[in-house]
RNA sequence: CGGGAUGUAGCGCAGUUGGUAGCGCACUACGUUCGGGACGUAGGGGUCGGGCGUUCGAGUCGCCUCAUCCCGACCA
């Protein structure tokens, strides 16, 4: 039939591209580089945003919402950010249209010319250090913690759904303190919170550390990652935390009285993760098949599929997973129960089995002698019977049982791709074959250029959390003397 | 901004030396089907990206233009 997927295996990148829409998550907008998420898609990135909106709210912050536009101006305060976002900012410049004198349609009205352009946010770090220039007088005021849940543009030349969009949706915290320790901390405890993420909804393995100086955040003094490895052996950034110093606190003359009553610049943070979690999330556990799902994210958790051939046994089945459907929503499981009429069961299976449903539930005459249903799981793609009774605690189990599954399954094959590799020779080798290598690097952006340059590899991380990095070595492309080793690998 | 390609039905494509606009899927109606992506019959749907030219005649040839995609530079 039509939804065909391509084979994972065959092109890892159509194979992508394909599930996104086959599995109605997203498609090209007709907008050049821009997306439209579908209901679907967004139904996945909406739990994601509820979970991780609790976890923000749990660490002490509140959301605020801030302007899209941002006056050409602010952006240049800080050297290093607008020297990172200059290349990739869409600007008004008008403010109105008119009536094409020379023909037909519409033209903008150059004497509506703006005075000062507005750069439409590529990220809010200077309308809110402006605005909270305006919040802070007294070290009582700190800290601000707050976060926004926003659009932004940056215009990219290449694009890929969810992966890299003209436009995406994120969320950026970004917070004010008064101490240069409490803002590390800050910055480290979100990392965290979104390695957590990572692992126990997304399932989704992650390493966490600090971007080398070279692939920091611009502006920033640290920028802190979460690095998930996709099927194809490459790098994704999932999400980033920074601590920014007192970069934008002097750029926008954000200063407070402290306790000893001098003046302070605040110290700043500033995190983030975007609808490319979506695209990690389908790179991470999809299959030939389609999607997979993690339970904790699956907008719908168990699909019941009748099977009948006459009307009598399509209502009696039908009452049947109507009770069963209450009793599953008992347990806190989402619960779909697909009664179109005009799809033969093997359709409805091969989609639901596209969109990555975890547990499918049919139910056909034989199971209603019996007083049985069969039980599908996406992730392994088993099928088995199981009695009607008692079925909430078997779901219940299950759901769990996936989530765990995904996650080890990932964790396995991340693991299986995470080498050590000490000679240039074998790097060169080695990366070809996709996957994380753990080297000894000399510290300089020089070297990491040319790496970059020769093998197309970066440095994603320097880990903060794996003890096999701490080790003496020499850097596997200059040969100089190390004391860590850090994470190479392509990225997307 | 360099290099390369493509624009024909909702989607994917074919269209020969220039001669009535096609195929598959999807869609509509009816019937038979329904435990792994059903089938039959009958239908509907097009300014061939746009403009100008050559010609008796242009989807096809020429020039111009617009748009999109791919490979680089950039990047969550």
């Amino acid at each position: 039939m039509a939804k065909e997927v391509t084979k994972r295996s065959e092109n890892y990148s159509q194979w992508y591209d394909n599930l996104v829409v086959k599995a109605d998550l997203a498609e090209r907008s007709a907008v050049r580089g821009c997306m439209v998420i579908k209901p679907y898609g967004y139904a996945i990135w909406e739990k994601m945003q509820h979970i991780l909106d609790a976890k923000f709210k749990e660490t002490g912050h509140q959301n605020a919402y801030f302007p899209l536009f941002i006056p050409k101006s602010f952006l240049s305060r800080e050297a290093e950010h607008v020297e990172g976002f200059a290349k990739e900012c869409a600007v008004v410049t008008h403010h109105r249209l008119m009536a094409n004198p020379d023909g037909p349609g519409v033209v903008v009205d150059p004497s509506a010319k703006l005075e000062e352009e507005l750069v439409v946010r590529p990220t809010s770090e200077t309308i809110i250090w402006n605005t909270y220039k305006n919040w802070v007088t007294s070290w009582r005021d700190l800290p601000i913690l707050c976060n926004q849940w926003a659009n932004v543009v940056r215009w990219e030349m290449r694009t890929r759904l969810f992966l890299r969009t003209a436009e995406f949706l994120w969320q950026e915290g970004h917070t004010a303190h008064a101490t240069s320790e409490e803002a590390v901390e800050e910055a480290s405890r979100m990392v965290n919170v979104y390695a957590d993420f990572a692992r126990n909804y997304m399932a989704m393995p992650v390493v966490v550390g600090h971007k080398s100086p070279n692939e920091r955040f611009a502006g920033a003094l640290d920028t802190l990652t979460i690095e998930a490895m996709m099927q194809d052996g490459k790098a994704l950034q999932a999400g980033t935390s920074h601590f920014l110093g007192q970069n934008f606190a002097k750029a926008f003359d954000v200063q407070f009285t402290n306790r000893e009553g001098r003046q302070e610049y605040v110290w700043a943070t500033s995190w983030g993760v975007s609808t490319r979690l979506m695209g990690a999330l389908i790179m991470a556990h999809g299959d030939d098949n389609g999607l997979v799902l993690p339970p904790a994210l699956a907008p719908v958790q168990v699909v019941m599929v009748p099977i009948y051939k006459s009307p009598e046994e399509r209502s009696a089945i039908l009452d049947k997973m109507d009770s069963l459907k209450k009793e599953l929503e008992g347990h806190g499981h989402t619960v779909k129960i697909d009664d179109r009429d005009t799809l033969r069961p093997g359709f409805k299976f091969a989609e639901w089995e596209l969109k990555g449903v975890p547990v499918r539930i049919a139910i056909g005459p034989r199971d209603m002698e019996n007083g049985t249903v069969e039980l599908a799981r996406r992730d392994t793609m088993e099928k088995t019977s199981a009695p009607q009774e008692g079925l909430g605690r078997r779901i219940e189990s299950l759901l769990d049982e996936i989530q765990k599954n995904i996650y080890a399954k990932a964790l396995k094959f991340r693991d299986e791709h995470i080498i050590k590799v000490d000679t240039w020779d074998d790097f060169k080798e080695k990366i070809e074959q996709g996957g994380f290598l753990l080297c000894h690097w000399d510290g300089t952006t020089e070297t990491e250029e040319k790496i970059k340059e020769e093998t197309k590899a970066t440095i994603r991380c320097i880990p903060i959390d794996t003890a096999v990095c701490e080790e003496e070595g020499r850097c596997v492309y200059s040969g100089r003397p190390s004391g860590r080793r850090v994470l190479f690998a392509r990225s997307y």
